[in-house]
DNA sequence: TATGAATGAGGCTTCATTCAT
DNA sequence: AATGAATGAAGCCTCATTCAT
């Protein structure tokens, strides 16, 4: 593999999450390149293999993913409202691209592709990791495991996303308000 | 199809899951049979196609789980016990039977298979549907969707089950009895 | 793989070796089903892929053409009578196979196949090394290493089957003696 | 087709002969084109087809392997000293040119290449089948079909360089002379 | 001349399903 | 009921060749 055309590549990219959303993980290579309007050949030229190439996609997603969620989370503000920002970026950005939402679930809920995922260490992740200990550290937040702080929060998150994006739920400002609320009092330490 | 053998079929259900737990969805046919030693004819003749039999499976291992989940499950405990007693059932009954937890979590995310799913209306789970909405209608949880409800305490029971599986997590009964409460909190009305 | 029908291995082998010798070493496996009359499917389920296939032919094919060169071959006749009758057989049995001689001169010079050559160790190849080993101690043919003597005898013999089978000569008995008369004389000792 | 730059060709010419030596005739064009540091384009630029290609390779590889057998070659030596330069000249070229003498064993064996190598007829060939009759009409060797009499030569000889260059013999000078003397005796006509 | 992206037929292999026994 | 050989469409990937730049 040399360099490759980035451009080209997003383009793939963009056809292949299209038709994960539809076909699921296993949506044959033939139904992306129709997708995406490009040829069997030249696939092969811009990524090694589908399972490399559905690896980089799901780190490109969620290095997007990431960003965007803590996007305008300055430090200055209180833990609070850097919470509040993340989660809100984070289920706005979800229900703003759902097919980025179902690849997600599908990739992380693949029991073969599990190596592949324990392998992947998203840099941007330790922010988060990060945020979430000092609010332990500093008493703000309860001193529960990592994982079980982001499912309360993040998770409960995607799935309210999820729901929206199936039409179940109509996440309006109110609902929204309601949750990111209810998300934080599931973690926060009361006095 | 004439008479089902039902004792074959709990058997090729059993390495059915088996396969999908180590495979994924897509486990091939010649793996689940390998798996339960029966031989690819026989399949046939006990279930219409594969498609057929991953349906009726999942409709199996619903209607079961559901059942746990509502065992010793009395009216007449007061509505928080009765949540209580459905949390902790679904939460240990998944730990006991990761292999159906991450068969839930592979079908119900399939966007290949959204329309089966849609077409199942596993019965048992009005009683959770009439449990939610007794609990609003008398004031004691949230006016929330019922989704939101659902994902709020089973949904976030089924992740907290699925970190024990994985290991991430002890499940040991003070975490449990933490998250049961947090759950609780997260859907209770506060006067 | 489980217990083969080893007629079907037959019919298979037989189509092969057509398949290689009309197309070359790389015959698609496409042109090799069609030559035997079955479905590409078939071939999966009685070898394990192409290369394993093709390394089964060959030992198999090297078996008989040993078995066949052999044959006859008493220890009691004199070690020239010995010698004369084995390389007569390698012949006669070449020119009456020429899709075998083929395939093992393709075989035996593919860089690409080069390792899978030197892991196969055919068992009655010790018989003609210990039988050249004995000429050398006994002092009847020259001490040269045993791949010289090899190529004087065995290896011309099968040039000269490559040329009756080509047309570019005709082995009738006459140039039979004199050939084998003059591949003896390249190798015994002269007093 | 336009004028050739030969050099580039040249270039193109070992890559290939290094490919195929690795990989077998089947070597791919993609390959060739990585070993000699070009771009796929600029081959077909020089060249019409990979097939055409290789033809044109094998026709100058045999030319300079002619050329180089011919070597100080006097018609004023002896018939048998001609022959002995020439067996000789043959086998160090082929020893010192290990991926020529694999390729002409890859082309020359290779079914589906035979209607190209029987339309190919190398000019200097004819100074060797000269030679040949020359010798059989003088009555200075035996009166065998020339294939024959190549393959117990020639053909001898190539097999030994072969050896020498599998590193299954070490062609020193004493070996070397033995051999020659041998492949003399195997064709000469003894009074 | 030179590049390398692009094409699509075709290669090897898998897999859901059928069928003779 | 039960087996497993058989089928062929379809999956992933390669490769000779072309073409815009």
């Amino acid at each position: 593999m040399t360099i490759k055309n980035d451009n080209k590549r997003e383009i793939i990219f963009e056809a292949v999450l299209v038709s994960i959303a539809k076909y699921g993980l296993n949506a044959p290579i033939s139904k992306m390149v129709k997708e995406s309007g490009i040829s069997t050949g030249i696939f092969y030229h811009y990524f090694d293999n589908k399972e490399m190439m559905i690896e980089e996609l799901y780190k490109k997603l969620k290095y997007d993913f990431l960003e965007a969620s803590l996007c305008d989370c300055d430090k200055k503000y209180t833990y609070y409202n850097q919470f509040r920002k993340i989660w809100i970026n984070s289920v706005k950005y979800l229900v703003a691209h759902p097919n980025t939402l179902k690849f997600f679930w599908q990739f992380e809920n693949a029991p073969q592709l599990a190596p592949q995922l324990d392998a992947i260490h998203t840099e941007k992740i330790n922010i988060f990791v990060d945020f979430i200990k000092k609010g332990i550290s500093e008493g703000i937040i309860k001193d529960l495991p990592l994982i079980v702080i982001s499912d309360l929060t993040i998770g409960v998150g995607m799935q309210m996303a999820k729901n929206a994006i199936n039409g179940v739920i109509t996440l309006d400002s109110d609902l929204m308000e309601d949750l990111v609320v209810t998300s934080w009092d599931s973690i926060r330490k009361y006095n």
